[in-house]
DNA sequence: CATTCGTGGTC
DNA sequence: TGACCAAGAAT
């Protein structure tokens, strides 16, 4: 027998290498940026473009640099600073999580795993990313770059399924046993998902571990379970809750009915996202029956 | 476990 | 032009 190729830590070791010459320099992840910037980058990032997201994290760290500074801000406040990130409930519970920070935890973002997941908005993802990112913790990080690497370096597979548990264990399998390097690899990896292992055509030429990916040495075969549909957006709830939402992220002050009738032509669609706006707590209604962000 | 939840850039 | 995609969480 010659050798099993399976892939191990030294992959992990050869990714931190790779990533120490590779890295992008993203603002945060600079030396002196603390748990809470960290946190609030990761809640912006989650399924939004960091393009995107660098110019509103500047301005959001500026103007509340701690959590206790931004749990005293009116919801409306936060919603407009949001701008147009998407997914505008993210911002309403990043102000609840900074409040739950105050109110438990002395207004110090937890180091700990399970008291993160515990703030709204904070999922499995994020509670490991800030544990790693912002308190130097060696935590395994799995988000969809990271899946899709192990996808195809570990297991030969064209893409990454859905999130599993066992997600933890595959890259656990590939982390350097040193806690430092470990905690390099968190990031490096997911670095290499989106720079180089990346979903649309992949740049295997510049992947540091090219001779050792599953999926090459397979032959590169193409994705063959059923294939994940994409998400429509125009005529959709979502079109439409935006629409919504944008009337009233100009407004600066409280709009009637008739003003919001613009943004969206359909009575029943406009009139149901609406009511699921007020109810996620996106928009309130005044005591006159009009429309606004809530103060 | 499958759906829902924004937005805009890219190929 | 339009499908595809971008550091997920909540339900």
């Amino acid at each position: 027998m010659t050798s099993t190729a399976t892939v191990g830590p030294d992959a992990g070791e050869t990714i931190v290498d790779w990533y120490e010459t590779a890295a992008r320099d993203l603002p945060w992840r600079r030396p002196g940026v603390d748990a809470w910037a960290v946190l609030v980058s990761e809640v912006m990032l989650q399924q939004t473009p960091v393009a995107r997201v660098e110019p509103v994290w500047r301005e959001w760290m500026a103007r509340w640099p701690t959590p206790g500074a931004l749990a005293t801000v009116p919801p409306a406040d936060v919603i407009r600073a949001w701008g147009k990130l998407g997914y505008p409930r993210r911002a309403l519970r990043l102000r609840e999580a900074a409040v739950a920070v105050v109110e438990r935890h002395g207004g110090v973002v937890p180091a700990d795993v399970s008291a993160l997941e515990a703030l709204p908005g904070v999922g499995t993802y994020t509670a490991r990313a800030v544990a790693c990112f912002g308190y130097g913790q060696p935590q395994p990080v799995v988000d969809t770059n990271v899946r899709r690497v192990v996808a195809r370096l570990v297991h030969g597979r064209a893409e990454a399924g859905n999130a599993r548990a066992a997600d933890l264990a595959d890259i656990a399998a590939l982390t350097p046993p040193d806690a430092r390097r470990a905690t390099r690899f968190s990031v490096a990896a997911m670095e290499l998902g989106a720079l180089v292992c990346v979903a649309g055509t992949p740049r295997c030429g510049a992947c540091p571990v090219r001779d050792r990916c599953a999926w090459r040495l397979a032959g590169c075969p193409p994705h063959d379970g059923p294939p994940r549909r994409v998400q429509k957006f125009a005529g959709t709830d979502r079109q439409v809750r935006g629409r919504l939402l944008d009337v009233l992220r100009e407004a600066h002050e409280p709009v009637d009915a008739a003003a919001l009738e613009a943004a969206w032509e359909d009575a029943v669609q406009r009139g149901r996202c609406l009511d699921s706006l007020l109810a996620d707590g996106l928009v309130e209604q005044t005591d006159d029956g009009r429309f606004t962000l809530p103060t």
